[in-house]
DNA sequence: GGCCCGCATGGTT
DNA sequence: GAACCATGCGGGC
């Protein structure tokens, strides 16, 4: 970006000043301080016009003549006002007259009624409002509170200067920004002055100062880059955005349109458009650039509004090119721009960017095409100008019914006001279709830093139908500086689009940001990034979706998987859910295998409770995993079970109250000498105990494995219990024979049913007064169950009950007083018992509630028989006994 | 019991 | 190893 590179507007190798015209070196050894030309280029000068020029006595020192010399009105200093180099060291005032820069920044700083705020804040009294003591922006009374003008003295400030003005707000007067800035970082109005020494050499004729006035007496606010760079080139009055693009492209190259319109390589400084390199396409850039650290995170763009896009010179040279591009047509990061136009933001932009930016993980980037862009602001302020601020992919919380959405911290700080207490402000955000919606923006402490949120954010999203993978972009449009929600559906990705996608490799918007490494490649081969865009499953994804900035593409598709962390973010941290879905049925049922597997404690004297009527074994400590029998009946109708020896893995037979430690082998069989030892024979061959034994036969749930490998069946849920047992206590005591006294459901030192039940029913039980969740809950469903069955048995009844009623209505007050009778000595609670409830609301006859008394009911007992199963009775016999209580405590605990 | 709020936890970068 | 951030979880309503 030399004057050599454009030898047909500058001559080259001499020095720019036409006062001096001295010849320079070729090739300039060192990058030198100049103005930049209308081409974007910037004026070469010799070492002492550089120096003057940087210094900031240039014109003193070669346009002390000329004229545009005015003097500061606070201080009276001379300001030259007629040329580029010096424009943007003074400001207009309203009343007239000019503020040298120092002076305007003092002004700025310190007006007391010109206390700044976000633009988006919402609340404009408050605490939070002594955080943003800069200066430039206030709040214009109105219906849209959102929108946020430049303060009157500064309204003729360039658009840079207004940017700036906002940026100020957001992140200058931002502690940690300051300090960022304080080795040297000058972000100021004066680092953008920096910036705009720049501009151009032509001088500043009055249309300049017109425009300016013009504007504000529209009452247009801000000076949007294409308008400010009109007027800079003393195009006319450069009324609007249009006209100035009109202008500029009616005299001006392709370059400087490009770098008005696409070229998205600007900062957030509106002023960095016409810092574009003419040939910032990105096409051309050369991955240094891309490496190169960025000097800006936000993006600039200005907005064309669809009448001006239709402006030939707005699109003309171009617009075939920017509809064919898709380069040009979407907003990168500032890493892709020109490192030249780097080097110039770095200059004026400070270093608080540079270092935002590199803090800011790549999946924050934002990815909006100004096609988005048109979009979001369809309808909007022509002179609007879009800085895409960053964008984020929904995760499953973010897209839960919470409604809050997470929010990148360094997003959050940079681009959102900045907030002192946790309650933070509520925060405007205007979706593309125009919708406000206000989210409180505020903050959890955490790990002694923040944690970030959006709250409300449900309707909004709901509104959107966005999911978890979507992604919402964040823009803000200057001057009003509205944030702008937009959004992006992952959903219409398709594997096609990804590919293509993936080949075309257009830059920021299909690169997984996380991985850097590809962007280098990623800016070239954009235009079939580009017909990617335009393919018309594209378009038709690509719809706004009436509202959204909905750019369902390959891209976003891509972007969206490469945000995605290692693991997915979707679905939550993966790895939970995982446990949840896949490992948690796992362990669940091995659970209920191992529960099987539980013995009364060794040496341990268990004492007799009561639960309900019925006697529970309580003992003191918690049960040990004992081994995993089988229980059989033989056809005499005599019941034993089935072990297998740890050892010779041979099956032996033995009492059916028989307690076996978890390791048990033939040498432990008391029962039977005769096979105490591994060398005897099975009492039964396999096939038998196949037959015998239904679980061996793959009947049951979990029984797929044969007779041989059943141990390591049985293993299998020792390990799982035993890992819940070591969680615990136990630390010195083999795993299998290590106290259950944490599991799942249960809290340390439980002693509910389901902790100290053996599988035969016998051994401990738990107490009466037991209120783990098991015991509540096998009371709770043994009821319901109950009063179900019940309930189905004497619906007929009733109705019978109700045609005797009718035949003799004066019973029914005396048998209700013997049901609560009845109720009460059944144990059960007749003010909570939902026997009573339910009987009540379903509205089962009290004669019904009489004929129960009379059937085989367990509720007609005057205790509760928990080892009933009611629902296996529904289906056979009522009396049926075979119902285990371990089995209904089981189905209770899962 | 459900929802919301605020914080804690722990996986990921 | 620190920071970030997605999500779990407990308490209050």
């Amino acid at each position: 970006m030399s004057s050599s590179s454009s030898a047909a507007v500058v001559t080259a190798k001499i020095c720019f000043n036409s006062e001096c015209k001295e010849p320079l070196p070729d090739p300039l050894p060192t990058r030198r301080k100049g103005w930049r030309l209308r081409s974007g280029e910037i004026a070469d000068l010799c070492d002492r016009c550089s120096c003057s020029f940087e210094q900031g006595n240039f014109c003193e020192t070669f346009h002390s003549d000329d004229a545009g010399w005015r003097n500061c009105k606070t201080c009276g200093k001379r300001v030259h006002c007629g040329c580029v180099v010096s424009v943007s060291t003074y400001v207009l005032l309203d009343a007239g007259g000019v503020d040298c820069v120092a002076c305007a920044r003092k002004s700025l700083v310190m007006a007391p009624n010109q206390v700044a705020s976000s633009p988006m804040f919402m609340s404009q009294q408050g605490p939070e409002r002594r955080e943003f003591p800069a200066k430039s922006w206030k709040p214009v009374s109105g219906p849209f509170f959102g929108q946020w003008r430049q303060a009157p003295h500064m309204w003729n400030m360039t658009s840079a200067q207004s940017d700036l003005q906002q940026r100020l707000s957001y992140e200058f007067d931002r502690p940690n920004c300051i300090e960022k800035l304080a080795p040297g970082g000058r972000y100021s109005i004066l680092a953008h002055e920096k910036k705009f020494e720049n501009i151009s050499e032509k001088p500043i004729t009055g249309n300049l100062n017109n425009v300016a006035r013009e504007r504000y007496a529209n009452g247009k606010v801000g000076i949007d880059a294409a308008s400010t760079f009109g007027a800079y080139h003393g195009e006319g009055n450069a009324d609007t955005v249009q006209d100035s693009c009109r202008l500029v492209g009616d005299s001006d190259s392709v370059s400087t349109r490009k770098s008005v319109n696409a070229d998205p390589c600007s900062t957030s400084s509106s002023g960095a458009n016409l810092d574009a390199h003419p040939n910032s396409c990105v096409n051309s850039l050369p991955s240094s650039a891309i490496k190169e650290d960025s000097s800006s995170l936000g993006l600039a763009a200005v907005f064309q509004s669809t009448n001006c896009s239709k402006e030939p010179t707005r699109f003309s040279a171009n617009q075939s090119q920017s509809q064919a591009d898709p380069l040009s047509k979407q907003f990168y990061p500032p890493s892709v721009i020109d490192p030249e136009v780097q080097s110039q933001m770095r200059n004026g932009k400070t270093r608080v960017d540079n270092r935002t930016r590199s803090q800011l993980l790549p999946r924050y980037w934002p990815r909006i095409t100004d096609q988005e862009l048109q979009q979001i602001s369809g309808g909007g302020d022509s002179n609007s100008v879009i800085t895409p601020l960053f964008e984020k992919m929904l995760s499953a919380s973010d897209a839960g019914r919470i409604g809050r959405l997470v929010l990148p911290k360094k997003c959050a700080e940079a681009y959102f006001p900045i907030i002192s207490q946790p309650e933070g402000l509520p925060l405007k955000v205007q979706d593309a279709s125009g919708k406000d919606w206000v989210f409180q923006f505020r903050y959890w402490p955490n790990n002694n830093s923040r944690m970030y949120v959006l709250e409300g954010v449900t309707p909004c999203i709901q509104a959107m139908q966005l999911q978890a993978g979507d992604t919402v972009t964040f823009s803000r449009i200057d001057p009003e500086g509205k944030l702008i929600m937009g959004f992006r559906k992952a959903s219409c990705g398709s594997s096609e689009q990804d590919s293509q996608a993936v080949k075309s490799g257009n830059g920021f918007s299909t690169p997984p940001e996380s991985d850097n490494k590809g962007t280098t490649k990623d800016f070239k081969g954009n235009t079939e990034s580009r017909n990617l865009i335009n393919t018309p499953e594209q378009r038709n994804c690509s719809n706004f979706a009436n509202e959204g900035v909905l750019q369902k593409d390959g891209l976003s598709a891509r972007s969206s998987q490469g945000t995605r962390r290692k693991g997915g973010n979707l679905g939550s941290k993966s790895k939970r859910l995982r446990i949840e879905n896949e490992d948690s049925m796992e362990l669940k049922l091995t659970w209920e295998e191992a529960q099987q597997l539980l013995r009364p404690p060794p040496n341990c004297v268990p004492s007799v409770v009561l639960v309900e009527g019925h006697e529970f074994e309580e003992y003191e400590e918690a049960p040990v995993l004992g081994k995993r029998t089988y229980f059989t009946t033989n056809q005499s109708g005599e019941n034993y079970q089935w072990a297998q020896c740890e050892d010779c893995s041979k099956w032996r037979r033995l009492p059916v109250d028989a307690l076996l430690p978890s390791r048990w082998t033939c040498s432990n069989n008391t029962w039977d000498t005769e096979r105490s030892l591994c060398s005897a024979a099975q009492e039964l061959s396999l096939e038998q105990l196949a037959e015998l034994i239904p679980c061996k036969t793959g009947a049951p749930k979990r029984s797929k494995v044969k007779v041989e490998t059943d141990n390591i069946e049985v293993s299998d849920g020792l390990d799982t219990l035993a890992n819940l047992a070591i969680l615990g206590e136990g630390e010195n005591l083999p795993p299998s024979s290590q106290p259950t006294t944490k599991h799942p459901r249960h809290r340390p030192g439980c002693t509910c049913i389901v902790c100290i039940q053996p599988p035969s029913g016998k051994g401990p039980k738990h107490k009466q007064s037991c209120t783990c969740n098991v015991c509540l809950t096998v009371k709770r469903r043994f009821r319901t169950l109950m009063l179900r069955r019940e309930k189905r048995q004497s619906e007929k009844e009733a109705e019978t009950a109700r045609k005797q009623q009718k035949q003799q209505p004066n019973q029914s007050s005396p048998v209700k007083a013997q049901v609560c009778s009845d109720s009460l000595k059944s144990g059960l609670s007749v003010n909570n018992s939902p026997h009573k409830a339910m009987t009540n609301e379903e509205g089962i006859s009290d004669e019904g509630v009489e004929r129960r008394r009379a059937s085989p009911s367990p509720l007609k007992a005057p205790q509760i028989d928990l080892n009933i199963q009611p629902e296996r009775e529904e289906e056979t016999s009522p009396k049926s006994e075979s119902g285990s209580m371990m089995r209904l405590l089981q189905d209770a605990a899962t």
